[in-house]
DNA sequence: TATAAAATTCATCAAAAATGAATCTTTAAC
DNA sequence: GTTAAAGATTCATTTTTGATGAATTTTATA
């Protein structure tokens, strides 16, 4: 049980850009590339799908780069995770079709690991940017 | 985000033989792995595995099978996943030695996913095989 | 018009999970 | 003691999907 690397390069994406509003510059693509070592070319998608999802405005051409559309304290690492996470498939649950399982009753399961599941989320949605990152729009001065 | 398979198997191979216990023949793979539709083959990785980690116990040559070596109550759902799950890694934290991040401060990013890992742990650790499988040793009969 | 930025397309590559055939070992029943 | 039924082991593949990056195109500003 893990995240994809696609959602840990998008939550530092979206870090790096709290962590830089009030600059003069947007931050750019290849800037964070640098910055963690990753393929510019690779984390174009992940800059475009956050961009997809509302979280990022992008403005191409000379002097355009990234920044959020929302205050960092506004958004919460759940819903982040919601959207770029595919897959939440705790267990397959079988086919009805092709359901020869012996056991007595109906399986409380699935429901059980998708309480653990919601837990999960509920914990990083009590999470913002602004937690992570010092320097924000939060109005705290950082030490 | 999700189980492995592996996990999927584990679990209802315990639930089979929680569903199982009292019965006057103890559970063969064979049988699981009929019930689920899965190689026998296969099954048998995952049985040695629970075994080895102290979950069932074994008996080879005819008439042998398997048993629970506790009362399914005591069997949590959490403990289970722990040992089945290998990789818990949420995001993947850069080497120190290379780690050109430009946010300022320390990152809290880890700290708080893992908060959220242990918050799914907890809610399975309040579940055992007992609450997921109707007939077991309870003493609370079926209806 | 040159440059710097995002966006797109295409092709792989890599890692890990999943699978299953074939065989070996053990043990109870006959 | 033989045999059949059970778990255990070994080996080789297959499948999946995540991850990667080169090359090119589009857009906008200085």
């Amino acid at each position: 049980m893990k995240l994809t690397s696609w959602t840990d390069y998008s939550l530092r994406v979206l870090m790096y850009c709290a962590a830089s509003q009030g600059r003069a510059q947007p931050v750019t693509i290849t800037e964070i590339a640098q910055a963690h070592q990753i393929s510019r070319s690779h984390l174009t998608k992940v800059v475009v799908e956050l961009s997809n999802q509302g979280l990022l405005a992008t403005t191409r051409g000379r002097g355009g780069g990234l920044r959020l559309l929302k205050p960092a304290k506004d958004i919460a690492l759940g819903d982040v995770v919601r959207q770029t996470e595919t897959d939440f498939t705790m267990v397959e649950c079988f086919d009805p079709a092709h359901n020869d399982c012996r056991l007595i009753g109906h399986c409380r399961l699935k429901g059980v690991l998708n309480q653990a599941l919601q837990s999960y989320l509920q914990v990083l949605d009590r999470v913002t940017l602004a937690d992570l990152v010092p320097n924000t729009d939060s109005g705290v001065p950082q030490p």
